[in-house]
DNA sequence: TTGAAATATGAATCAGTATTCATGTTTTAT
DNA sequence: ATAAAACATGAATACTGATTCATATTTCAA
């Protein structure tokens, strides 16, 4: 069939479910190139061609589960963020947030980064659209005395790159259990960098 | 014959150089996997077959330009970074001089974040004694009184994302001539996070 | 209950390309 | 000058894996 119509049955949205989960696994675990359909279907339990029933190709689940990791990411920093009495403590709850969602879903992590080879245009998208509402965050904590005054756009991406950086040192190489102590170590050159 | 001998006559030494940059260029254009040898030998001006004589497989030319770039970045860096007076100003250099060196080779930046998918293990290599390098000056520099005390480690993977991040933003996807800018903003930004 | 729509299956198709190899050509040492 | 070693060539090989498709099976609305 070849479309990624979304399913009309229940046993149709499971499926595509299934599979979708399964292509977070192996191509999270093997890389997009050396994830194979087959690997894909085999761990949904489902026949070879059941992948084509919801998905129109491989890019086409790959460019799904980068929009999925968009969207958690920005679920997870938002609520992290939510409670913080300013903006310093705000990037200290994000970076912290940012870590430990990696550790749940290090797989969704290396899909987002793979997606610069795969389908740069998402990639593209994904982090430009992130930084702009960062770097809105950053002006208006700046505007009220927050944060130094500084170029926010320049911040946002520096700040991006940090976490970025860490999460894939310190949780998908290294699964240390000390997050913490990196967090702290980051954020205390994080917080006398912006402080005003 | 499959092997990646080195050359033992002159035309055979250029030969090989021709390939090697051949493929910088088009693994560097089109990514790792949609570059074929067909093309690297074609833009190289070449027979298929040559290819064969100085490497053994793709993985293996790959491999060679991301140790060639690694020699470079810190051959560049280490050179900028010579004549500072002090480590925040070796920062400040070390930053502008890696910008500038994405603008002039930024097939072999995409080549080594490819690394990470291709050949994760040199990747790995690549910027763990990258990072340990660099953690070593940072130490020194605390101690002398350079810097505030503080996780070295975690300093310099934090500081090399940022340099990451800032290359691909403002110079990969935005040939801003205006690097100067970026880099002092960021600068700010870590000199008081580093600052004693 | 029933038939049309949706979903499932996996063997067969199809395309692309990495790698090899048998055969020339060029270089180098003597 | 000459033979051995290096190097060059590109058609042929070999293999992988994405995508299709004809044929079941299941679901669901009427």
């Amino acid at each position: 069939m070849s479309t990624n119509a979304y399913p009309r049955t229940s046993r149709g949205v499971a499926r595509r479910e299934q599979i979708l989960r399964a292509a977070e696994a192996m191509i999270g675990a093997q890389g997009f190139s050396a994830a194979s359909i087959a690997d894909i279907t085999r761990h949904a339990k489902t026949a070879l061609g059941t992948f084509y029933i919801y998905f129109s190709s491989k890019e086409d689940v790959f460019r799904e589960l980068v929009l999925e990791m968009g969207q958690l990411t920005r679920a997870v920093i938002t609520q992290a963020v939510a409670g913080a009495p300013n903006r310093l403590e705000a990037e200290r709850a994000g970076l912290k947030a940012f870590l430990r969602f990696v550790v749940e879903r290090p797989s969704l992590y290396r899909i987002v980064e793979e997606a610069r080879f795969i389908d740069a245009e998402a990639y593209k998208a994904y982090f430009t659209s992130f930084a702009k509402a960062y770097a809105a965050q950053l002006n208006d904590a700046a505007a009220a005395g927050e944060l130094r005054p500084g170029d926010a756009e320049v911040r946002a991406w520096a700040l991006m790159g940090i976490a970025k950086t860490l999460g894939e040192r310190y949780v998908l190489w290294d699964d240390t259990s000390d997050i913490d102590h990196v967090v702290d170590e980051a954020f205390s050159m994080i917080r006398d960098g912006l402080a005003p």
